[in-house]
DNA sequence: CATGAATGAGCGTTCATTCAT
DNA sequence: CATGAATGAACGCTCATTCAT
């Protein structure tokens, strides 16, 4: 039986059992870490296995392949990661909220300040739902999954603010890719003198948000 | 001790002349045609001396390295040639505007068509501003660049309506991205079912734009 | 952003151990040998990674950079090699000499002799030295280190026939190089004819030798 | 009729008649003296057409190859010239000497004084000599052809010291030779510290000479 | 006398992956 | 769990040369 099929060399020893052994799971996740730190610094295309072993500090890159099979799944691996980290810490802080209103003003709070702290990651997950391919040449993650994290957060409560009549007519879809975009934006603002605040970034966008959604009077 | 300075073999001259043989230029726009292509349709990192030879129907990736030198040459020629033809179909029709509001309602129409009906080019300048590096690594070319051709006539009309007081306070900077950034995103939108015709996208953008901008009565 | 240091991929390991797996080794000293007779029989200029895959009868070029990094590093390798035979075959033929002047002619007997039974191993080392540059166009190795193995041996027994008062004054550095070049002269002069024996030609070397150097009666 | 086999083509344009136009003559010479200047500085593999274009000031590759059709037939101009320049340059400092021994201190005065002076055109003919190779990879130019210029005035004056009783019984071809390289490493030897005049030089080598081959009293 | 356009062959290097233990 | 050795395919780029005017 050959082994190695696209899938990782280690998975298959505890056929069936989603468990992996501690020294194992701990290697995959240093791995995650220097793919996501490679790919956050030298972009998609220079993130090679053999940069993602130096930066790990072990010995071969024959160890990725090991671990994770192919580069694509350890890409996987790594949006994965990636997306729990978001969820972890996005979601809880929406929870609160009784007012479509503050529900979008808390999500957008929430989601500048962890792309803003996480920026690694965010850029991790952007260069590979951007550039990664598979053998035919097709995006292998289309716009959906990189919307899913953050703007499949979002439309929600777009849609129930319209619904209980707290925001206009608009397309809901749209509009969250608009607000989505315009948290990456502001992202890059910030890097571009004059300087503004993260908390002026949040009140921009919270504003501009308010603004954009809520019923003419 | 590189003798060729990265310099097509074709292009020198002695003197500052602009003129190149009509021969020429027709070869370098048909390379420079299969390389927008190419990168729109592979990405940029399958965008090989290789694959735009075979889209350009041309004998070998020689002819490619003759007249633009190095690929970075290559990508400097894309950029430059989609600047022109952003910048020759876009900036006319903003110009009998006389308020800030129809600016900027004439500009995103205008933009939001234009990137609509030239996706490739589009793709194309995104997958180099995003992906373009030097020999160490770097980006060659910042957000900057990617933002003059549209952020660059965005921002001075939003400045101009906060000065005549059109508009409320808010950083122009962080609005240009941002409507720059939607006008993407309705590209994006377009793609997704529920269906939007273009006119119902330019409809919802310039409508966000307005209620985002104007003074609060 | 290079990863890989230009270093073989199979060299580093922790620690500075010297130690190399046996068939790793073995492989090396293959490869080297194959690049000694290319660069010998071929020149610098010819000495390809094709060439000498071809020479060593291994299945593609990718073995040479996998044990060796780059085409400079091998040339260091053959060059390691090179000079550690010479100093393994000449050093002790000279040890047993009290005088200056039996020294320098067992110098000279032993640094002909190796030289007219290892032409190959002498022709891969000049032709290394005279031709292998750096990126800028700078030589690697300046006359220096071409004169390292076997000048530098030269001019200490000069040195100490002037101290013992054996030898006349004269400019020891030149002396060392003209006795040198005269070495490597008399493997030029022993392929023309009217043919020369090798016994011949250590015999007019030594007494040029001696009559170069002695002091005046 | 081809017009190109291996031929330059403005030679074939007066068929038979070995004169050549004043500019045709200039434009070679301004491309022999570059390719000199290119062979000393970067070497035999890095003197590529593109460089002597570069160096030679002139618009297009295609112009070396119109003038000497080949580069191995520019080599052969290179050559050519300097040969000629440095015989010009030797001969007649030597022709005034009655006896063997002033004929040989002359000769190697002006021997290296030539090559001091004319280290560049040195330089070139060395890289051409030891690494021009024809299609099948053997040297065009044996050592023979170097030697011709400098040696073949050496090995004349030392046979001719034999005849008349003036030298000592040694081997003219490896003493001619040895002197020839002894010139070339008293260049070397100038460049390095502890520093030496060129007439220290000079005097060192002739010294050298007289002792080698003068007849034991 | 000079130039423009084109070209095939070859270069060293990098890539992810696979066959062995 | 980890490593060593090997590999074919592809990359951008440089080379001297040739067919046209």
């Amino acid at each position: 039986m050959r082994v190695t099929d696209g899938m990782s060399e280690v998975s298959e020893s505890s056929a069936g059992s989603p468990e992996r052994s501690l020294a194992a799971s701990a290697r995959r996740a240093q791995i995650v870490e220097a793919a996501i730190e490679t790919l956050a610094e030298c972009g998609h295309g220079q993130t090679t296995f053999a940069r993602i072993r130096q930066r790990a500090g072990i010995s071969s890159t024959r160890l990725i392949s090991y671990h994770f099979g192919t580069k694509g799944e350890l890409m996987d691996a790594v949006l994965e990661e990636v997306g729990l980290r978001a969820h972890q810490a996005i979601s809880q802080r929406v929870a609160g909220e009784s007012s479509a209103s503050g529900a979008l003003t808390a999500r957008i709070e929430a989601q500048v300040e962890w792309v803003a702290h996480n920026s690694s990651a965010v850029r991790a997950m952007s260069e590979i739902c951007r550039n990664e391919r598979d053998a035919e040449g097709v995006l292998r993650y289309g716009v959906e999954v990189t919307a899913r994290a953050n703007v499949e957060g979002l439309e929600p409560i777009l849609r129930a603010g319209q619904e209980s009549g707290e925001f206009r007519q608009f397309d809901t879809g749209l509009m969250a890719l608009t607000l989505k975009s315009a948290i990456d934006a502001a992202i890059v603002r910030m890097a571009r003198p004059p300087r503004l605040t993260l908390a002026q970034c949040v009140h921009e966008l919270t504003t501009l948000a308010h603004l954009a959604t809520r019923k003419e009077s």
